[in-house]
DNA sequence: TGTACATCAGTGAACGCGCGTTCACTGATGTAC
DNA sequence: TGTACATCAGTGAACGCGCGTTCACTGATGTAC
């Protein structure tokens, strides 16, 4: 059955949703186009109406997630209070909802031009962002300072989830807070 | 037909080996046994001889990988060398035979018990290391750069393997090699 | 405003393919005598 | 040392399954008059 405009696009929102949310939690690889469409209310088939392949999708879905919020940059949280809830066990715990870096890093390394290209314009605007707020003199030191942050930040969020001891992951998100140049 | 002990030891190393570089070429997912298996000389079938699952393939192979050297740590590059190395556009553009964690971390997180275990003692090792090696004071103030520094490595190479513009790329590299607190 | 019809998003069965895994068979190895 | 035979790693065809993708059909939407 043929639905309304609104309906369409109210789907693909939900299809892109469920597709970042899976894709976080378990792989590019692992989610299949079939689950993303069941956890968007719909089967199937109606698939290839919104998105072209899978592929086109993955792009779409990270695309999604890391496009800077509507409001504008003015919206966003401190750089402080982000690298709290970034470093937190509860981020570790979450990947569903978190940083598409951390969980689909090395995978998107080997993605298509259209998903490195949008997370490469991700990259740029979370250095921008942190140079603005680092502690430190110069700007160069300032995007040193921006860089080695965000690095910090996405390895180490990496290695809390790999590792098995909780202490030790813990201790890893900690120390590596301790060490960024923000408040 | 049966083949001799010395090449049964022979096989099953360069079936690890092919899985190791497989692996941190492609990923997990995406490499098939078959592809191993013919990569190491022989045929799919006799795979299972060697290993029970493609999952204890896994494990067997980054195990192999990040086992410490036989010869003993003392055997080991420098800090200070290892890092050059490391954060360099060579090791970018090789994942194939690089730092799993850079190629495999996100993926290996969603792994199996074994994986998770062999890559937390890795992670241990790393960091005892580094710690030896750190510029700075007292003990816990060596530890803290040790894990700072490991994460920030793991980080920039995963970043800078997504980022599609050398440029860039090539900065977050330097730029977390300048930070770190080795030579 | 009401009616007739063209549009097209969604459905669900089906297709082709490649995957991980199994298994009957082969033949070189290495042991027993 | 030589010979006969049991062992067992490797081969390659086959299996079952689930994947991405296609397509004929359905029926609500929204336009033309």
């Amino acid at each position: 059955m043929k639905v309304s405009k609104e309906q369409v696009a109210a789907h693909r929102a939900r299809i892109l949703a469920a597709a970042a949310r899976l894709f976080r939690l378990r792989g590019f690889e692992d989610v299949t186009v079939a689950e993303v469409m069941k956890e968007a209310g719909l089967t199937h088939g109606a698939f290839y109406g919104h998105f072209p392949s899978k592929e086109a999708l993955i792009a779409g879905a990270i695309e999604w997630v890391v496009a800077p919020a509507p409001g504008g940059a003015g919206t966003r949280m401190r750089a402080a209070a982000y690298a709290d809830g970034y470093l937190s066990a509860r981020h570790r715990d979450d990947p569903a909802s978190g940083c598409t870096f951390s969980s689909l890093g090395a995978e998107a390394a080997r993605g298509s031009t259209d998903l490195r290209r949008v997370m490469t314009e991700s990259t740029r605007r979370q250095i921008d962002r942190f140079s603005a707020e680092a502690e430190g003199g110069a700007a160069h030191e300032k995007r040193r300072a921006a860089i080695t942050a965000w690095s910090g930040m996405v390895g180490a969020m990496v290695l809390a989830r790999i590792v098995d001891d909780d202490k030790l992951s813990k201790e890893i998100l900690a120390e590596t807070r301790a060490s960024l140049p923000f408040g």
